[in-house]
RNA sequence: GGCGCAUUCGUCUAGGGGUUUAGGACGCUGCCCUCUCAAGGCAGAGAUCACCGGUUCGAAUCCGGUAUGCGCUACCA
């Protein structure tokens, strides 16, 4: 029989989450829905200072963005300030921990001392040995101290990850961390220990950069008679220049992909390829594929850079991939968004959805749509005549505008297919090529050089436009 | 400075002693398709598997050292 697996997601409410926070979030999730787990939001607030409002709510519906549902919380540390302060306490109580009283500015002053003579920085444990009565005095005389906890000064702590194996540390380079801050809020590592002991986590699946201080966790547990959770270290997400991805990275919040136009299927297929891999050619795997198969085993010890290139590409994969009813009515918002002012909204959905199928295979996130799309809805076409000839002479272009004008005019059925046979046979006679001939076309209907196929373009613009864009283009050099 | 982790194409990665002339993907280049742009198809360039030693008949794969990178080194998480 094998513990049930319980993880969580411990994020603290400092803003947005960066791609790293979400990557461990999705690790976890999957860890869980693939073992038939629980997971578990929990809020890390114990840092007054760099708290943010609103964050929770954030961070909650960047999760559920992504589609990552959680069993249980949020739960709040600081609803549980008494817990923490409790087994402060009673660490002290047993000698495993001690009030410390020294000043932040004796700190600092210590900590450039060691720099200056190149020593490791770390607690000189100045307070460890104070006597009973030294604390009651410094107490009484009103002073609020810390809580440390007693490191052993030698011995070796022995950390177990499911990732990199047994990683030894000695205790020596171990220090009095802090448990207790002076504002009664616990750290990091007393909050962490208390909460995951009884919310009865499994498993801990967190990013590398806490390997370093699991040893201090493990001695924690042990002085708190605890059996420790397994630890996973997972590898860092990295920016280009391959330092711990940071704000001075561009685009590291997750609300920015979102806005970006990437969909969150797409997000989380490509978040879960760094770091983990099923195989050596399976990428693009459905939520239900990824669950099936995710395991602890196959992630990397590795720490991987962000590409944007290929979440672009992933992205489009997606974006093909929807039906085009869904591919219209998830673009909707960022056509209403990115559409020039002057254009009337609410956006004609139906006219949308017409539109849709020709720029489905060429948008590459949900943002590049309006750009795409803004010729079937703009009123006058902005492009200069240079543009309208492309390599041809004047001469040539407005017979190539006239002559389709008037082959259009006569046809029956505004539909691609004889609109296309109505105006091929104009470009044998012209003795062009179909591509520069239809490129006058091209611009004089949509006022760029790249666009959908030209007749389907027309079918959809409907005959009134596209005549009168014909027209417009042909005085153009008719006055 | 100390401690820890890591090191396979530019990037994400497969590989876990012989099946490897190191596979796939993104990106890049070229060709095909083609009314443009995409999409798609095909092809190509791109990795002395960080380096040096060792173990072994045989090492990208195991061991040691070195180098480099990154992380931690707070009354932040």
């Amino acid at each position: 029989m094998s513990v049930p697996v319980r993880v969580r997601f411990a994020p603290s409410p400092t803003g947005y989450p960066h791609l790293g926070n979400i990557r461990t979030a999705l690790f976890n999730w999957l860890f869980a829905r693939h073992n038939n787990g629980v997971f578990i939001l929990r809020i890390e607030d114990t840092d007054v200072a760099r708290k943010v409002e609103g964050a929770t709510e954030i961070i909650m519906e960047s999760l559920q963005w992504l589609g990552l549902d959680w069993d249980e919380g949020p739960v709040f540390q600081s609803d549980r300030l008494d817990l923490y302060k409790m087994y402060a306490r009673e660490l002290v109580k047993e000698g495993r921990a001690y009030y410390c009283f020294c000043s932040p500015e004796r700190l600092e002053v210590m900590r450039k001392e060691q720099m200056m003579r190149k020593q490791p920085p770390g607690y000189d444990r100045h307070c460890r040995d104070l006597t009973e009565q030294q604390v009651d005095s410094l107490m009484t005389e009103g002073k609020v101290p810390v809580v440390r906890f007693k490191s052993p000064l030698k011995g070796q702590t022995v950390v177990t990850d499911l990732i990199r194996g047994e990683v030894v540390f000695e205790n020596s380079t171990l220090d009095d961390f802090v448990l207790l801050k002076s504002d009664g809020y616990p750290t990091y590592h007393l909050a962490n220990i208390v909460d995951d002991h009884y919310m009865n986590i499994s498993h801990v699946l967190r990013a590398e950069e806490w390997l370093s201080s699991t040893p201090r966790h493990v001695l924690l547990y042990s002085a708190l008679g605890w059996q420790p959770p397994q630890f996973a270290h997972l590898p860092m997400i990295l920016g280009p220049d391959k330092s711990k991805l940071s704000k001075r990275h561009s685009a590291t919040a997750i609300n920015e992909y979102q806005n970006q136009g990437y969909l969150p299927e797409a997000m989380v297929n490509f978040l879960t390829l760094l770091g983990w891999s099923l195989d050596d050619k399976t990428e693009i795997m459905s939520r239900e594929e990824i669950i099936k198969n995710f395991s602890i085993e196959r992630v990397s010890r590795t720490a991987a850079v962000f590409n944007v290139a290929k979440l672009e590409w992933m992205n489009g994969m997606y974006i093909r991939a929807l039906n085009v009813e869904d591919f219209a009515k998830r673009s909707l918002p960022f056509v209403e968004q990115g559409l020039p002012p002057g254009i009337k909204r609410p956006v004609d959905t139906d006219y949308l959805r017409l539109i849709a199928p020709l720029v489905q295979e060429r948008a590459r996130t949900l943002a590049e749509v309006p750009q795409l799309v803004d010729f079937f809805f703009v009123n006058e076409l902005q492009y200069d005549s240079e543009m309208l000839m492309g390599k041809l002479d004047k001469g040539q272009a407005v017979s190539i505008l006239s002559q389709t004008i008037d082959t259009l005019k006569k046809l029956d059925a505004w539909e691609t297919e004889s609109m296309e046979e109505a105006v091929r046979p104009l470009v044998a006679e012209s003795g062009l090529k179909a591509g520069p001939f239809f490129g006058v076309i091209r611009v004089a209907v949509t006022g760029r050089t790249a666009s959908p196929p030209l007749f389907q373009t027309m079918e959809v613009l409907g005959r009134e436009r596209s005549m009168q864009r014909l027209g417009a283009a042909l005085s153009r050099f008719i006055s």
